[in-house]
DNA sequence: CTTGACATTGACGCTGCGTCAACCTCTAGC
DNA sequence: GCTAGAGGTTGACGCAGCGTCAATGTCAAG
């Protein structure tokens, strides 16, 4: 007994759309094809469509739920690499969510902050209570008055300079060198000018900030998982401390 | 003052293909092109790019955030409402996660489940819990080896029948008839013999659920969100529940 | 024989670019 | 003035998962 694909389409709440892809992608072929060309599925095919439908419902992808279907074996393992996944999914829209609604909260806070200051709300002053934390409300606010006072172009360099400096971070603490080596150092040395660039830094200005401020930084980068992230996680957080460190105690 | 394509994809940390795309698109076209063709971009289309980029990251799509740089007043509705869709998502990806879980944990507890009982596991004994607390662990072995000595057909069948129903509740509910209108009874009379399907319910079998089984199944439908989801939501389940309600002091 | 429901095989569309490919253009060094 | 190399240009395909025509064949019922 078997069933032409609109019956299968109904009896499973897809569409025969959707199964003439499943048959021209190899997921699901007809149990029977006639002479016209017609397509037959029967009860197993219905079965294994449940299945992908199932699985398709949890979130895998097509070519996962093929993997799964010829393997029967790695479905839990499947499945749990796909959970991984979705919690990371669900941690990232965490975030967003929270950036939104911090970006809407601060554009009802009157003011109505536009173009640049809304990149202040996620570049610069993204770490706004920490800052005020850790090295009082004073540093944040010379802090941010000179950032307000860039230019576009300035802002953008800056936030490049940024950018490049945690990339070459990232892939020196990836390609596993000592943090004592030069090359360290000399991102260290970099890292170092480029605090020196930022008035409101314990310091800061123009003799550059202090031993503490910048050994406690290096520490902040490990301890505060979304700094890390700019350095490629954990390991290279610790990795830029052990450097800044190394500089601290060499040159300040 | 402007720059080169490369210049800007480096300062604001994008690529000159996506800048192009957007060239392309018309969502942000270089401020100056040459003769050559080259595109150059001054200050603002830098501080234009940056807002774009901003809103990107918050996971806006391409034309919602030319929706949003037309008309500068729409900046914080567009932001709110996709927060709302935000949030859904996040919703959806829970509950896919719970899912997950629960089909991983049920395949650990032995017995390998494969296709069929992990569709039991969803659209049968999905409530497996809410059912035993409810009506009593009986009603839900009764049930349960009901629906087990189906064949994937009849479940199947089963299953289309209640996504029918369930699509007819739903827009029905949505057309904003009154929940004892004919139609809407009609709708809780085909309930009622859907239930009478399902051996387990109380009274079920030949005579059909009880008078309190069928109310406070309708109440239910409202109290719990995953069951009123099936109905479009908690104003669907309202009005399956009146509709219900109504039925049972007519009929029962 | 006609009508209508259902089947078939293409093929484009959508999102946001990455990634060639094939071919100019500019700058710097000789 | 020539050449190398970096950087620019315009296509165009690819990806995920089908929705949605379009053009056409098939089958059961009247």
């Amino acid at each position: 007994m078997d069933w032409s694909i609109q019956d299968i389409a109904r009896l499973s709440g897809t569409t025969s759309r959707t199964l003439r892809h499943y048959d021209d992608i190899g997921l699901l072929k007809p149990s029977r094809v006639g002479t016209n060309g017609y397509r037959y599925y029967d009860e197993d095919a219905l079965a294994t469509l449940q299945r992908i439908l199932l699985l398709r419902e949890l979130g895998l992808g097509l070519p996962a739920i093929a993997d799964v279907l010829a393997v029967p074996t790695r479905h839990a393992d499947a499945l749990r690499s796909h959970l991984d996944w979705l919690r990371n999914e669900k941690e990232r829209l965490d975030r967003q969510i929270g950036a939104v609604e911090k970006t809407i909260t601060g554009m009802e806070g009157g003011e109505q902050l536009m173009a640049e200051d809304m990149l202040d709300g996620f570049d610069h002053t993204q770490y706004k209570e920490e800052v005020e934390e850790r090295w009082g409300k004073d540093a944040y606010a010379r802090s941010d008055s000179w950032w307000r006072s860039l230019t576009a172009k300035d802002k953008a360099e800056w936030q490049a300079a940024q950018r490049a400096l945690a990339a070459d971070w990232t892939s020196a603490a990836e390609s596993g060198i000592d943090p004592a080596s030069d090359e360290a150092q000399a991102l260290a040395q970099r890292h170092f000018e480029w605090l020196r660039g930022i008035p409101g830094t314990p310091g800061g200005g123009t003799t550059g900030p202090t031993k503490e401020y910048f050994t406690g930084l290096g520490e902040m980068y490990v301890a505060d998982a979304r700094f890390g992230a700019n350095y490629g996680g954990r390991h290279g957080a610790e990795f830029v401390r052990d450097a800044m460190s190394e500089y601290a105690k060499r040159h300040l």
